[in-house]
DNA sequence: ACGAGCCGTAAAAATCTCGTAAAAATCCGC
DNA sequence: GCGGATTTTTACGAGATTTTTACGGCTCGT
């Protein structure tokens, strides 16, 4: 691996010159956000290795952050925070963050769990890693939880959204109807697949030049659906 | 997933007990070691989806046991400690153990951090498994659900992809009536075997270019079909 | 040669699935 | 609390899929 990119995300200037010290002593590439909107952008455009970031931002709380970022990345992320109170790590951990550091902590521990983050990223491969999705007309910006038809942009509706994003994250493969009620509802709805139904329709009235005749949002009768890769 | 299994390895009674009680409420299947020698067994033989560790341990030192099981696994492995020495973290990280957590230590940051080990181990085995079948013409992609022939995309119904992807998980070998019908229908139709005779036959009018002089598709009298390696 | 049982084929009948529209309930910002 | 947007329910026809039924050909042992 060529020297791992990581992205900190924090607010308080003591703290981020430590870990510049720190990090970039160790060869990492490091950049830098202070505050969370910021931090979205910057985990967008530089696609790092690792996540870094401090549960007490400025504007967005640290948990959305990390919710924000798990809507379209699987790249580590690992919490950093004053607050000690278990409800907080619980909180971070589950909706998505991989590791949890309380301050103070020492530079080595926390450099014994980039490298552990590091390890697991290895062996994954990175190919749905991306903030962007197109096929033919229909762009998707993850990250700006934007969509385009040509150069119009589509707005959708937070069901809507999920729906698309779900079926983008395994793009070109079937996604049965369980598994979006269970990505966009909640595991207790997995059995209301008329849900689907309706919002799959909706969304082609909205994506679709001819939601008769679809072609990205294509049925695969008796399983679930799938979007049309080229 | 099923019940997740989970290997402890504790010699502390007290700890033991309360874990016990912890995480068997919580639904994980739970086998417990107290020395590190056992804990090695036990991984071995329970196939865990994670291991928790004391480094503590009166035998074997932690350090040591987390080395071994890394020479032939990559299961999780959360490690317990009372010191709470940055050294032994940071060694214990670099040695193969994902996680550190610091007794005394809350129930639900030690449950938080088992079901990021558990989403861990999720996702790494979707990656890669792009398991495709081909003799012939015929090519069949079992991850993306598809079936060509040539360069043909043919679509299948629920019924005929399901027959189809049971002989190819079998391919090659002699699949029975009785066989195909409980892998397809379920166990309840086991004696209506014109079913899958009425199949068949639709499968070789979509794959085969001689349907009545089948190239992959044969059929073994009396017993039941198999379908052609190269 | 003959009948029994198995196999392939076709087509009718029963059932299920999908797309669609629209009403009812709920949520959200002001 | 109001009004608009969004989500949840409900209903139904068209079409696809599955199930059922029927029949003719084949093999094999007698």
């Amino acid at each position: 691996m060529p020297d791992p990119v990581v992205v900190l995300i924090e607010d308080e200037p003591q703290i981020r010159r430590f870990l510049r010290a720190t990090l970039t002593g160790q060869g990492y590439r490091l950049f830098e956000a202070t505050t969370g909107a910021d931090g979205l952008v910057e985990v967008g455009s530089r696609q790092p290795d690792v996540v870094i970031v401090d549960l007490g931002l400025p504007d967005i709380d640290g948990i959305d952050v990390i919710r924000r970022l798990r809507e379209w990345t699987d790249v580590p992320i690992i919490v950093l925070s004053a607050r000690g109170q278990e409800r907080d790590k619980v909180t971070a951990l589950d909706v998505g963050a991989d590791d949890y550091v309380s301050k103070p902590f020492g530079a080595g521990e926390l450099l014994a769990r980039i490298r552990v983050a590091l390890r697991h990223t290895a062996g994954a491969s990175h190919e749905g890693d991306d903030a962007a999705f197109q096929v033919g007309e229909l762009r998707l910006d993850l990250l700006r939880r934007q969509v385009f038809v040509g150069d119009r942009e589509v707005r959708l509706t937070p069901i809507e959204y999920k729906l698309l994003a779900t079926l983008v994250r395994h793009a070109g493969k079937v996604v049965t109807h369980a598994q979006l009620l269970r990505d966009v509802w909640g595991p207790t709805h997995t059995d209301q697949a008329h849900y689907v139904r309706v919002y799959l329709a909706h969304l082609r009235h909205k994506l679709e030049a001819e939601p008769a005749r679809p072609r990205y949002l294509l049925t695969e009768p008796g399983v679930g659906y799938r979007l049309a890769t080229e």
